[in-house]
DNA sequence: CATAGTAGTGCATGCGCATGCATAGTGAGC
DNA sequence: GCTCACTATGCATGCGCATGCACTACTATG
């Protein structure tokens, strides 16, 4: 047999080091009560024949993986990818490990869970993807808590974390009016999403506050996609007849920035002299030159931690929350694709490299 | 206790459907020996109780996971978001899991391989990061296979799947010849990493045989980033007394886009008209409006095919393939930062959305 | 009709570790 | 010197499932 796989277990170290295998399992759980000469007895022992505790066999009596399942549906959007980084980063510095599952944009998850559920993950999250009420009282039976990611679903018990997307999208409005816009528009994806539908509702609304009472607001087919958009932006100019938008809201960051390169290359049309654009997200890319993308910024750090928090890893017994919503507000990052008006000119500035 | 984990077990499933624990296993195991009417009855039963079999504790009996490890060093560049995209498809296709490990791009991964062993994965596939032969041994002696990503450790028998980069480079070379570049340049990320080094090896080397003789090589600090890429483009141009070149190779898409931005932005030079430009990856990023990158395509599926045949997930008792390395050869996508030459005119032209 | 063969099932056991309980050992306090 | 309190360790057991083996009830064959 080729594959011989030579794990030593606790017995074989307990045999070397001269102890009994409760004594070795005691040496690699902290907190255990074990004279410090065991210990190094037994560490030495372990050394030499490299053995490592098998966490699979411990979790069947801990009830304990350590693992965290991270469902998410859009990689393609560079936000996510950044989400899911943070996320990555901050479980490894706990010691748990991250199960991944990826999933078509804003399709139902449904199956990934019947997967991680025979995994016992100690928590589920959830981002830009969807998921049955079926699932969640799934797992909330099971004690698996799951917290959704910048999406909820209303009315169940399912607790979430998202940024204030009215809040957001107000933001963007009130920046375009103060620029002295008149004309307005929007690129969605999927308004079917909370995300997205949010966000339309705040920009809308702010502009209805300020006296807009028209905004024309343009679906892209299928997710939020940088082809989308460019296809949406085309759209939006093809009409010869009505109105031209002097501002457009990207309603995500690369949905912007594909307003932009159509803008400039396609319809030609100067950003921000002739149109200002205005995004969502603050991804890096918008911070490159050729976008400079005045954006809301979602403060990923205080949304991933506030996530973790919600799961509450590291104390089972904690009822799982439900039903609970934790909006975090953004912040406007004045950059080059609106004109910052007079009255925001003491706004910080923001250090670019 | 309010996270009562009503988990049922094989067991409660047995005693509904009047059956052994063995048949509610065997029921949940193809290709088990088992009547269609016991199985149906496990079934409906296991459905009643919201029964999952526990993988766990198989895996405990089996010796396998189904979890593979996938170590990934650097998620800023889009690339390796595919591939981590791809690797995910493929094997949740296959009912496999994947736990992620992120790194610091380039540095050791030792400390994450530490961590995977003690979840007993089945394989482990390796991207953009660095390993010691000490670790492959650890996970060659377990019997746990592990295959780098574009990436290979000289004299090591670690397997691996790459790009062939000296092949590659080449291509940019042969493609700056022929569009009649006379000065030539090149910006790489760390130069200890076989990937950057082969790239820019086959690139000088092919210039060598067309009889160029210098080639200006600018080295970005740290890892292969947009803003190492921005400084290094801004350093090439700042000297005046030097010859100015007229192609410059960006080592990967993400630094090629980056000396464009900073070739129009920051310097003042039109792409290609004063200096064409190349690239290495062909991310979905490059193919973008403003940039439509001369890139060498790296073939993503067949490379992560390629990878996972080595892994022999499927049958354990394969040996382990050891000191294997795959080269698998990238195609020059003709875009627009590289005037395409009458003689290559014929090419088959690609579809643009 | 006798026998060999086969499909279906249950029993018992073990995978590698954690942990409650019992026990041995140590030192302090009277 | 004796008891008490406490620490360190070992023993035995169970976590949930897979699987070798034994056993039963059939079917096919001569």
């Amino acid at each position: 047999m080729a594959r011989k796989s030579s794990r030593s277990t606790s017995f074989d170290v307990a045999a070397l080091a001269g102890v009994s295998q409760s004594a070795v399992s005691r040496a690699f759980t902290t907190g255990s009560r074990i004279a410090d000469e065991t210990r190094t007895k037994v560490l030495e022992a372990a050394l030499k024949l490299n053995y490592v505790p098998n966490s699979i066999a411990s979790s069947l009596t801990t009830k304990r993986t350590n693992i965290v399942a991270l469902i998410i549906g859009n990689l393609d959007n560079p936000f996510y990818v950044h989400v899911l980084h943070t996320f990555s980063r901050r479980l490894q510095e706990q010691g748990r490990q991250v199960l991944i599952f990826t999933v078509e944009p804003n399709s139902e998850s449904d199956e990934a869970i019947m997967h991680l559920l025979k995994y016992q993950v100690d928590g589920v999250v959830l981002t830009a993807a969807q998921l049955s009420t079926r699932m969640i009282s799934l797992c909330h039976d099971r004690g698996i808590p799951i917290v959704l990611f910048n999406r909820y679903i209303p009315g169940s018990d399912a607790s979430g974390v998202r940024c204030d997307n009215v809040a957001g999208g107000a933001l963007i409005a009130e920046a375009f009016l103060a620029a002295g816009a008149k004309n307005f528009a929007l690129i969605t994806g999927d308004l079917k999403g909370t995300t997205s539908q949010d966000r339309v509702r705040g920009f809308v609304g702010r502009l209805l506050e300020g006296g807009v009472k028209r905004t024309r607001i343009v679906e892209v087919e299928g997710h939020s996609s940088y082809e989308g958009a460019l296809n949406a932006t085309a759209k939006l100019f093809r009409d010869q007849n009505r109105v031209r938008p002097d501002a457009l809201f990207g309603v995500n960051d690369i949905m912007a920035m594909a307003a932009i390169d159509a803008l400039r290359h396609r319809i030609g049309l100067r950003v921000p002299e002739d149109l200002m654009v205005g995004g969502f997200d603050d991804i890096p890319e918008g911070r490159r030159l050729p976008y400079q993308l005045t954006t809301v910024r979602q403060p990923i750090e205080q949304m991933v931690d506030e996530t973790l928090q919600l799961l509450h890893l590291d104390d089972p017994t904690e009822p799982i929350p439900r039903g609970i919503d934790r909006p975090i507000k953004g912040r406007l990052i004045w950059r080059n694709t609106i004109p910052v008006p007079l009255s925001h000119r003491w706004t910080e500035p923001e250090i670019q490299s």
